[in-house]
DNA sequence: TTTATGGCTGTCA
DNA sequence: ATGACAGCCATAA
């Protein structure tokens, strides 16, 4: 018999055609609805990855420039943007949510309980 | 293989 | 309410 794994071996995608974790995190980013946004920790769980926020993020900034995927749409727990590496960013991502119809309050953050996506669990 | 990093989050003071 | 700390996990060196 196969030995006992104490974990579930990793999938060992094949490098062209499966999809990586980052893919199935933009897969699910596309899911965003327009006029709406998600939380890093939403994303990644519904990508499966329930305690890897951070995956999210770093998927996100890890985006192939041309993609379609709405990055702009993720926001952080907070309902706020996140300060990332590229500076100057967090300005194009605010611009691009209000272009959504996205309203962002005196402190620049956004009620996730208006705007804030809420699939059915899968 | 190991080590370091990083668009986060939840908890505690 | 804000500020600081530790935990978590995949990717890139």
């Amino acid at each position: 018999m196969a030995a006992k794994r104490k974990r579930a071996a990793k999938p060992k995608r094949n490098p062209a055609g499966d999809e990586s974790t980052y893919e199935r995190i933009w897969r699910v980013a596309k899911r965003i609805p327009r006029g709406h946004v998600v939380t890093y920790g939403q994303l990644a769980e519904l990508a499966g990855l329930p305690r890897a926020p951070r995956q999210a993020g770093y998927a996100m900034a890890s985006l192939p420039s041309g993609s379609r995927v709405p990055w702009q749409r993720v926001v952080n727990a907070r309902g706020e943007i996140s300060p990332r590496s590229d500076p100057g960013g967090e300005w194009v991502q605010r611009v691009l949510l209000e272009r959504e119809g996205i309203e962002f309050d005196e402190r620049g953050r956004i009620d996730l309980r208006r705007f804030g996506w809420r699939p059915r669990i899968a």
